[in-house]
DNA sequence: GCAAGTAGCCTACTATGAGTAGGTTACCTC
DNA sequence: GAGGTAACCTACTCATAGTAGGCTACTTGC
């Protein structure tokens, strides 16, 4: 019965004994991503995760409340990187909004090589039936959304706002949508889909007449 | 204990005797479809999609084998009922491209208002962690890809195939964005959403020099 | 050095809901 | 009206989310 089970506890950090919360915290999301990521949420189980991390499932619901705030805490974690990623690109200063746009596009899809992981919880658990991860995920659409928004208000300053909004709500679905064609179609480079991208939308960034 | 327990089943064609297995099954995905449509596939349980049918539970599972399994069959009716309004619209013959296209972005708009339930399962249920049903779903949208792909090859017939592919796919993600930015803002029409997508796309339909 | 006090951790439970075994009964056919 | 079958049910098993309550290693004050 006490068998005291020494199994692999594939955690990077991989102590035996007691660690502060933050620090176990941290363990947990990383296995908790994996696992979610790997599996989707529904077929993942809270006894399996706790089991990898080598801990018991009381921990988890004493640091993250329930199985929709641990996949909660995980997807935080990945909207926040993704965030980084493009604000990062949208900062490069001093270039005109056409390439400025460009940039950000890239890196959005460059997002998607460079952090598979992160990248593969936001697509599985884009729609999840769970009232609270979605307003998370909307959350970023609109940070995304309203970062697109003032880049097209720089190169077409006479479009009224709601029309500005449909175009940023339009690049962004398309964003989403390239990027997971992209998985289908593996031979495609982010600057690929980039320029893909680019193409269509750019002789609307002009003014019109 | 043989309480016989005379509940109200809100079923439309409510008798309370033995159907002939097709009309139960449809009597099932009616309500199953409310159910999913409303609350989400995970927060929806089997027995009380039986109990509002006035059934109990293993006939759903006689007729549709799983919980996943009676959801894939309300989602493959929605995106039945999805495609043929689009195509209906598609195949307005006679006109040029560019107003085809505006015609089947307006049917799309159009059929979240007009089959709200449906839209809101395949909305809600867009990336439902259950293979099965996504696989379905990227079957309609591969459909739609492919009319949109032909709709634009028909405008610039000079682009290559990837290409056509990117604009396509771009596009309805486009679509499927707008979709959602219009449950937030109600006072954008069908109308309007086409209106602005075109504004955003139209100058790619004509060929460049 | 030692006595609390507490943070980290556990075993062992309950509750809910998916899925199933196996039997019963209404209806149709000959 | 005997027999066959399709529609239907009760009463389970089993997995897993979530909880109650207790034990123990480390820290901190004296």
């Amino acid at each position: 019965m006490n068998v005291h089970h020494a199994d692999d506890h594939s955690a990077p950090t991989g102590r035996r004994k007691r660690l502060p919360r933050a620090e176990r915290e941290q363990q947990i999301l990383a296995v908790a991503e994996q696992v979610f990521a790997t599996n989707g949420y529904q077929a993942s189980s809270m006894d399996d995760i706790a089991h990898r991390v080598g801990l018991s499932k009381p921990m988890l619901y004493e640091y993250f409340g329930s199985k929709e705030g641990l996949l909660l805490a995980c997807v935080e974690r990945a909207r926040r990187e993704l965030l980084d990623a493009t604000t990062e690109a949208a900062a490069g200063a001093g270039e005109d909004a056409h390439q400025l746009l460009h940039d950000c596009l890239l890196a959005f899809f460059r997002f998607g090589d460079e952090h598979a992981q992160p990248w593969a919880l936001l697509r599985t658990e884009a729609a999840i039936p769970l009232a609270t991860v979605n307003t998370a995920l909307e959350a970023t659409r609109q940070q995304q959304t309203d970062l697109t928004a003032r880049l097209l208000e720089a190169s077409r300053p006479e479009l009224d706002q709601e029309r500005l909004e449909a175009f940023a709500e339009s690049i962004i679905g398309a964003c989403e949508r390239l990027a997971l064609w992209r998985d289908k179609r593996p031979e495609i480079t982010a600057e690929d889909a980039t320029r893909h991208l680019m193409a269509l939308i750019s002789p609307s960034l002009v003014a019109q007449a």
